[in-house]
DNA sequence: AGTGAAGTGGACACGGCGTCCACTTACTCG
DNA sequence: CGAGTAAGTGGACGCCGTGTCCACTTCACT
């Protein structure tokens, strides 16, 4: 496998803020593959090499901003990484995660077309992420609930919410609620 | 207003049982305007007429089965309709909703294209119901929390469950450990 | 400079959408 | 009962997005 040619360089980085810059202007749902491609000067062809949908644009977007709080979840400092209660862990992930929603909701939106939701592979860690607190709390049979306490972070819950005029912080105590509570059970 | 004509009517009933064979039968997020159409003996305009997409008639579909559930949430016996505690009667919906989920999972899917679920006037039932029960509950600022109670049942986060290999009891457990939960913290 | 492989981009065929309108059918009223 | 009329029908049409394909260009290595 030889290393990435030059001009594949040049127009993969051409490709992705041009992405960004369109994910931002226009509702994310609606943006086409053809849009992308000329707001980079590129041919569809080209975005089709590397990226199957404009799903996976958005997708390559946001595994920016997720990666950090990945990292911090395994090796950051408490609350969100090792070393507090579940419950407070919980919390904080929660927290981070509506920070993420409100700063690249128009990304995670683009994401959700088509319902490959679940398929994604940030889906997977979130999910590890929170069963593992689950189990640490005690909570019994944790794998049904894991999936029902990451559904309300669907972006299309959080959009709507925020829609309606819920200030993020007010969706963050809500959930923030439903974290505490939660371990109270155990 | 004149009443509805007769070969109307006929067709009106023409597309709904076949548009639930169809349905039934396929991907119902694949399911097209056409396939309807050719399934009903219909054209396409006859459709448009009353269905401005194929999410309204999963719509309609769907519809019938949900006003038996509103009617017993409003007015029938307990735990579903009035007289239990909130926390019995949010669980309970819960697992009317899971059994409803379960029996026509394919049609609350359809309804999701274009992702409209909080449009659709159903979900302002529901929404309604829970809002009511967290007041009744007196947990504080339930707004942010009914959405967020009401996402583990959108339909997709139901149907990857059971493809998880999730029993449709294990479902209702998780969710109703969430619905006991909430109460204590009042 | 020459060569072969990697990369490019636009033309193409396909399919679904939503509209439009000439035609058909059912009700109504004389 | 037999026009007249409004409701209802259906398929053709134009549009747009998708994904593929392949002749051409560019790069990197020698």
């Amino acid at each position: 496998m030889r290393p990435e040619r030059a001009d594949a360089a040049r127009n993969r980085a051409k490709i992705l803020t041009a992405a960004a810059a369109v994910f931002a202007e226009k509702d994310p749902r609606t943006v086409t593959m053809d849009d992308v491609a000329k707001a980079a000067g590129v041919g569809r062809g080209t975005l089709y090499r590397r990226y199957p949908d404009i799903g996976s644009i958005a997708v390559a977007l946001l595994d920016e901003h997720e990666t950090g709080l990945q990292r911090e979840l395994m090796e950051g400092p408490p609350p969100l990484g090792p070393g507090a209660p579940p419950a407070d862990r919980l919390a904080a992930f929660y927290a981070a995660m509506v920070d993420l929603l409100e700063a690249h909701g128009d990304l995670a939106l683009a994401t959700e077309v088509g319902g490959k939701r679940f398929a994604v592979g940030a889906y997977g860690f979130w999910r590890a992420h929170v069963l593992s607190l689950l189990r640490e709390a005690g909570v019994p049979s944790p794998e049904a609930l894991a999936d029902q306490l990451l559904a309300p972070l669907a972006p299309d819950v959080f959009v709507h919410q925020r829609a309606q005029g819920l200030s993020p912080s007010q969706v963050k105590a809500a959930l923030a609620r439903l974290a505490t509570v939660l371990s109270h059970s155990a």
